[in-house]
RNA sequence: GCCCUUGUAGCUCAGCCGGUAGAGCGCGUCCUUGGUAAGGACGAGGUCGGCGGUUCAAGUCCGCUCGAGGGCUCCA
């Protein structure tokens, strides 16, 4: 068993307080898990009654008691049977059940405090009156076991430390973080407009956020044709066939948006009497064909690649484009600028051979890092996203995917970097390696991606000719140091609180005159500096 | 999409137990002023997110809906 920090034992305690209070207020509550966060704590509970923030209150009081109190945290080893027996008596199926999680050969403990029994594993504080400084935040939804066809449990959020000044300290905390949200000082400083007469996540560009967008794609541009880019254009729409192609279609129609259906079809449809159903299911089947909004743009630089013939001396090849891509992003995950529904990638994508694939991923990370330090941003942490062995939404055979992986990870070995490996997070065709930073709340955000890729080239029976004179595979990687336009100026504000290097700066110039006799000296001062 | 919260002037907000809207800042005009969030006078600006219901009467109560915030799920 492992022991907790003394700080996370003060927040668990604060959870089965909590949950105690919660029994002694609606005694039927049924309990899941309480356990500390990064910044507090919560519990799962089950109860037919919807909690309001009102109820918050009463809880608040009710802990207080319990705290006044002083009870005893009390460990007890029981036995599993005896274990079952008491939870199936008190009417605790979440208890049960993780109860049955535990491995057979584990000690089974209980923790209680006053009447309030706990399965739990520990560890806590040794007297409620230790839990000194607490406050409950906020009410959540939150699926069962994370599951969202579970049940949704109510999740209370609250936190705790070892006095009333640090708890103070991270309310004030929590209260200066808003002023630095990017959404508000996006507000103030005009620098994006998001109107619902347009659409949720769809962003519109103030004059100012426009200047400070443009300024980085000319610094990034500079970069990228050092290292022997090509800039490209592709359009916003491509027919469905070559999203089939590429596996967006139909198998991420959940997060996109609808295809777009030629007039004539529709008509022809209409005609027949087809219903939706029918209607999907023929584009699905391919038997009618229309456009999609791009939700990505590798499938058109493939296409540019694939445009003529190459030798192995062309590669690799580098294609690189502020691409704008469409996604249905679920209404409840929009947020400001780092998650919306249109974003503008500073994509690219490297064409090369596997012997240069190493190189490749290298420099790639490299305009990564230089982007961040150039920025000033240093607090990030890289992570390898790899497949979920379990999941059925990554395209092509695992020996390639290994292949990725392997080659991914020795790269990342070489970087001098700390990084970290997560399954599941990687992209649907790859494996990769994500800059991730946070926003003024603690939450994470990828930035920065590299991407390896070598089922994209296969779907699309791309080739070259090798030295051999026969026709090879390339590999495809896929890159963007920035990651979104919108993504990242949004934590760019939050990073600078408002407050641009000059170079980014909207404003850098401000005149001032001191009577209106002076203004045309003013205005003459003013043109001035603009042809500057 | 789901849970909780929330929606009154450009912004921040007040508006009691239902009786047809208010402040500060900002904005406009004029006056004043050698200045760094200046002062004064006057003024414009709101079908209280939308639709429906209860009521003699709804910003206020109820229902639905749309948007926003915090989570959960998701994020190719």
């Amino acid at each position: 068993m492992k022991s907790m920090t003394p700080l996370e034992e003060i927040r668990h305690s604060a959870a089965h307080i909590m949950a105690a209070a919660i029994k002694r207020i609606w005694p039927d509550t049924k309990l899941d898990i309480g356990p500390p966060t990064f910044n507090g704590f919560y519990y799962d509970i089950d109860l037919d009654h919807n909690l309001t923030a009102d109820d918050l209150i009463n809880i608040e009081s009710e802990m207080k008691m319990i705290i006044k109190e002083n009870q005893p945290f009390v460990r007890i080893e029981v036995d599993r049977q005896e274990a079952v027996t008491f939870f199936k008596k008190q009417n605790q199926p979440y208890k049960l059940e993780r109860l049955a999680d535990i491995p057979e050969n584990e000690v089974i403990t209980y923790y209680k405090n006053g009447e309030f029994i706990d399965l739990c594993a520990g560890t806590h504080v040794k007297y409620t009156k230790q839990v000194k400084a607490f406050k409950l935040l906020s009410i959540a939804g939150a699926y069962y076991r994370g599951n969202e066809n579970n049940k949704q449990l109510q999740r209370i959020y609250g936190t705790a430390y070892p006095t009333k000044q640090e708890l103070n300290q991270y309310l004030e905390l929590l209260e200066e973080a808003k002023k630095r949200d990017h959404r508000k000082l996006g507000k103030d400083m005009n620098i994006f407009h998001i109107d619902d007469s347009v659409g949720q996540g769809l962003i519109l560009w103030q004059p100012n956020g426009s200047i400070i967008r443009k300024e980085l794609q000319n610094f990034i541009s500079e970069e990228l044709t050092k290292q022997g880019y090509h800039e490209v254009f592709t359009p916003h729409i491509g027919k469905l066939g070559l999203y089939r192609t590429s596996g967006h279609f139909p198998y991420y129609q959940e997060s996109q948006y609808p295809p777009i259906i030629e007039d004539d079809v529709i008509q022809m449809m209409a005609a027949e009497n087809c219903s939706c159903a029918q209607l999907a299911n023929r584009l699905k089947e391919g038997e009618i064909d229309g456009y999609l909004l791009k939700p990505m743009n590798c499938p058109m630089h493939i296409k540019l690649f694939d445009a003529q013939p190459h030798s192995y001396r062309d590669l690799p090849i580098r294609f690189a484009e502020f691409g704008t891509v469409y996604r249905w992003e679920q209404s409840g995950e929009l947020n400001g600028l780092v998650r919306v529904r249109g974003l503008t990638q500073d994509d690219g994508h490297i064409f090369c051979t596997d012997n240069q694939l190493g190189n490749e991923i290298k420099a790639s990370i490299e305009v990564v890092k230089v982007v961040l330090r150039t920025l000033g941003i240093l607090d990030y942490r890289v992570r390898i996203g790899l497949r979920d062995p379990d999941s059925t939404k990554y395209t092509g055979d695992s020996v390639l995917w290994n292949k990725a992986e392997n080659n991914l990870r020795q790269v990342a070995q070489t970087l001098g970097v700390d990084f970290e490996e997560e399954q599941g997070e990687a992209a649907f065709y790859g494996p990769k390696i994500d800059f991730v930073i946070k926003d003024v709340i603690g939450r994470d955000w990828q930035l920065g991606t590299v991407q390896v890729d070598y089922n994209l080239p296969k779907r699309f029976n791309l080739n070259y000719i090798g030295s051999d004179n026969k026709p090879h595979r390339p590999v495809i990687i896929h890159r963007a140091p920035f990651g979104s336009m919108e993504r990242f100026v949004g934590l760019l504000i939050e990073h600078f609180g408002g407050n641009f290097p000059t170079w980014l700066a909207p404003e850098q110039v401000r005149i001032l005159p001191i009577n209106d006799n002076l203004q045309c000296y003013a205005n003459n001062i003013s043109t001035l500096f603009k042809k500057w």
